[in-house]
DNA sequence: TCAAATCACGAAATCGTTTAAGTATATTTG
DNA sequence: CAAATATACTTAAACGATTTCGTGATTTGA
């Protein structure tokens, strides 16, 4: 491995110079400045990024907590689709990624342990289990976080939009003339209870009665208990027009359902999804549903961690919302009339 | 932050005593080494794994390469599902992850280079591109690596059964009665030029003719491809009774073809996918597919270069292959008689 | 009882890089 | 022309941890 000694020693001058001129600094001769690193290209001389970190106790590194609780973590599109955009954007600022979890090897440390003793300079938070201590311990710690959909006071986060969204889409659904319209929901998250908030209120402020009978629980990504919850429904008297499913891989089991039943989407029930992720926009009926930006959210979570990294001062926490689109696709059926 | 030297002060000993005692030398009293351990503790000490990394030439740190060429990358359950298992598995033998890109911040440099830089231990390569010259350089080098999906001379590498799963795969469709069976393959890679040589031979051992038109070029994860192709298989006067596709995700395009169509699956027309994913299952009629262990590749790889990274010399490079599972779902239709 | 072995710990170098402070030499200034 | 100022480097310490080689003190063996 070349170091920065054999390129002063092969060039006679000190390991300061070089580490100047490497780096550009104003007190080193042009002409020194440039046949130095000649000597270091030509030589095939790599900083070490270690030794650096070790020094400036700055590693340019950036941890990324991902709890995949529900076992299905980085499967979920939405999630991997941060991760990349993460990624893209932490990489063009100058930042590697690495995993933060517990219990590295037989040494068993939490979150904040992990990320302290990786020297990250920053985490961000991708978590759908805020009620982790441990989360919650590496939240409030000195290290500079950007949690994802989830509110910590006085730290900054980036949020999806549930309320709009859920709003758009009930707005979409009554404009289409739906008016007996029943949701099925995951997990109960804060994501979750903003999404249900948001029902409630626009259907309030629609003037849309939804008895309780018309929420039903079952889990994200989980087809088939959304598919029970749509048996349900269906056999309801006053069985509803119209349904909301917790996300689009969840809805292939209403779906399925529906199909067993020989309910026909948009035709004989109309249907809504949440997420966009590719599969709901090369299904056929195209799927309605909200699509959440998980790309623009990796990536201004990326970008807000990296200035509060390097502008501690006058970096202030705030709650960037990332708003998503309404994709119109052709399972809610326009009734009025 | 709470250093060995801190705690050298604090119980009256040196600096080394301290190291020796946390990393349980035997040249170190017992109960020295409690008092130690109590006070580090007490402390809140943390190991720094940057200095140890600079003093040790070990990093306990995996680089993982993912080229999301293709721009679905991280977004494919395969690649998500691989680098979820390596995560878990490389972090219960203590070694953390971190991706390894070209050009971080305005520095640019190659995989290699990158690595080097960050001190891996060694690297994961899970790449669709291994034709990237730089991505070569990689693999050739004096870093232990492991390769998913590509063979390099001298190199450990795990391996998706891609022959075999094609066999299975046209095996169950013969005995389903099925002479007339196409396949429509994605972008040429080492894989898919394996898959496509395993369908011919198999279809040959089984005295199967495939005429050229039966072998139709798309890509992965494309369903409009997938789509087209289907609808150019559909319009032949010698129809095919069942088709194979690239995969599970592009079988959608297919799918929402023979739909238009109003050819019914699997009465009409048979078909299968590949990898099955989770979608795959969840699907009515359910896929016929070749599942590919994902997880079981991802875990495969971590321990395999592990072992090369901490027993270099006994440990030497092979090929593992990890086989699937043929998933026999309810789209390839028994014909016989 | 004395040499040898064992035990418990310390001094100091080292990993590769950066930087504050210092030092010559050359240049400018009044 | 002496003093002040630039210019272009160097010296040496530092970041935090590990480890080789000692070194006294104690125990063991004959």
């Amino acid at each position: 491995m070349i170091t920065i000694k054999d390129i002063s020693e092969r060039c006679g001058v000190s390991r300061a110079t070089v580490s100047k001129a490497l780096n550009g600094h104003t007190d080193i001769g042009a002409d020194t400045t440039a046949h130095i690193r000649r000597v270091a290209k030509e030589m095939g001389y790599l900083p070490n990024a270690t030794a650096r970190t070790l020094k400036l106790g700055r590693s340019h590194n950036i941890g990324v907590l991902f709890v995949d609780k529900t076992a299905c973590g980085l499967r979920h599109e939405y999630f991997s689709s941060i991760l990349d955009s993460l990624k893209v954007e932490a990489e063009r600022r100058g930042y590697d990624i690495t995993f933060i979890s517990k219990d590295i090897g037989e040494f068993s440390m939490d979150y904040y342990e992990h990320a302290k003793y990786r020297n990250c300079d920053g985490v961000v938070i991708a978590s759908v289990d805020f009620s982790d201590p441990a989360v919650l311990k590496l939240i409030a710690s000195e290290i500079p976080t950007v949690a994802l959909d989830f509110v910590y006071d006085n730290r900054t986060s980036v949020l999806s939009d549930n309320i709009g969204g859920i709003s758009a889409l009930v707005h979409y659904i009554y404009e289409m003339g739906h008016r007996r319209i029943a949701i099925i929901h995951g997990e109960d998250t804060s994501v979750t209870q903003k999404r249900l908030i948001s029902f409630h209120k626009t259907c309030a402020s629609l003037g849309i009665r939804v008895p309780e009978y018309y929420v039903k629980a079952a889990l994200y990504h989980d087809p088939k208990l959304s598919g029970l919850a749509t048996r349900e429904l269906l056999a309801l008297s006053d069985r509803p027009t119209c349904i909301l499913y917790p996300d689009d891989f969840s809805f292939i089991g209403g779906m399925n359902e529906l199909e067993r039943q020989g309910v026909s989407i948009p035709d004989d029930m109309s249907v809504a999804g949440y997420d966009g992720i590719l599969l709901s926009q090369v299904l056929r009926p195209r799927l309605t549903t909200y699509h959440q930006d998980a790309e623009a959210m990796g990536c201004e979570a990326a970008a807000k961690l990296v200035e509060l990294i390097e502008q501690p001062k006058t970096s202030l926490p705030q709650q960037i919302m990332v708003s998503g689109q309404l994709l119109k696709g052709d399972t809610v059926k326009n009734i009025n009339d």
